[in-house]
DNA sequence: ACATCTTTTGAGAGTTACTGTCATTTGACG
DNA sequence: CGTCAAATGACAGTAACTCTCAAAAGATGT
């Protein structure tokens, strides 16, 4: 029925069994069902059973998806992504500088599509207290991933501590800037050039050193 | 019954009721009990109704003082002591400095039951994912205060985009250093001096900018 | 086209973290 | 000691999960 979207997002195989294709769809049916009932109603207000009636699947299928129902809004598959990214940059390039690089890359990547619902998600994380929680802990899982391909690159122990630290420092600095432009500008397009911006602005600073 | 460790708690006034010596005792009863539990059996396995029986009152009673199980473990009265500290260090200061400073003599503060005490959470913070994700809420939303002090100490407006990035960065590396404590020191005392190290060291690499 | 095997799904029962209400208890105070 | 306000406990209810098991549906070989 529907068939525009994943496109990109399928770019691996075009070789699906119906089963796939069936679970694809059925995962995208809840969370599209999810966000339109959230931003309807509220996230608190829809009980993950009337999710499931929306999106026409059993409760257990919904529980199935998404382990939690905040998993419905924080999953994404952007890590791998990240880190591939990651490992493609150049040796001598200082961490922050690939970091940065990375970040900017993955953002302007996104689509149309894409950007309108990062926003839908970003503001229901900025909204909603239990998901703000969930984003920070699977930021800071993330960071530890990114920490363990820097010490890689820079033949370090995998918890070597200033590797850690520079990781810490961009992640912290990272939430910042998402939540700044969340906060300011809900104005669809224009918040996403400003979150770029935001997270240049940020590096910088943050390899230039905090005087302030 | 007992009245040995509240007495620096309770640092503001003798001149407390019986009703208010109650509400404090309920609450550490309600805290030791469930520390203990916790240590025991762990956090998941161990259910509210159990504590509540352990701390001899009602589940309601619990849920009372705690709103949330996870705030058993992770409400502190911290951030008064830190904001108020950081409003008393002198205007000329570099901010970053100023954190460090209000960081460090805050650790320093600590007395032994409360350092023991300490570890334990943290421990527990480490193992659970929930309390992971809300502690992570909780500081930042403490930066959100600190950013506040810092942003009319230098005559900023609240939400000035440097302030928080400073902040953000602070607490980021603060969390990191904070963990890689608890991972590798869950030995006693020298856990706590290696911490203190480890924010001077993390503080001066981000007031040095991050080269590496 | 059919039989079989595997994966996905749905139904239902159970646990636990909460929420709200109301009657009872208990410290505060004149 | 009587009265008022605050703290407590008992209870009912909701919602997010978890587990188990049987039915449905896609994959696979003949």
């Amino acid at each position: 029925m529907r068939s525009m979207a994943s496109a990109r997002t399928t770019s691996a195989r075009p070789k699906l069994g119906l089963r796939e294709r069936k679970k694809i769809q059925t995962r995208q049916a809840i969370r599209r069902a999810a966000y339109r009932l959230f931003t309807e109603q509220g996230y608190d207000a829809t009980p993950v059973d009337r999710i499931a009636e929306a999106a026409d699947v059993s409760p257990s299928t919904v529980f199935r998806y998404f382990p939690t129902k905040e998993d419905i809004v924080l999953s994404d598959e952007y890590d791998d992504v990240l880190l591939a990214a990651l490992r493609d940059r150049p040796l001598d390039e200082p961490p922050v500088a690939s970091l940065r690089r990375v970040l900017l890359d993955l953002f302007r990547q996104f689509a149309g599509d894409e950007r309108r619902e990062m926003l839908v998600r970003l503001t229901l994380i900025r909204q909603v207290p239990g998901l703000r929680a969930r984003m920070s802990e699977s930021m800071s899982r993330t960071g530890a991933l990114l920490a363990e391909v820097l010490a890689e690159r820079s033949d370090r122990s995998p918890e070597d501590f200033e590797v850690r630290v520079v990781v810490g420092a961009v992640l912290g600095v990272l939430q910042e800037a998402l939540f700044h432009c969340a906060d300011q500008g809900a104005a669809e397009d224009s918040a996403l050039a400003a979150m770029e911006e935001s997270i240049d602005r940020a590096m910088d600073m943050l390899s230039r050193g905090l005087p302030l």
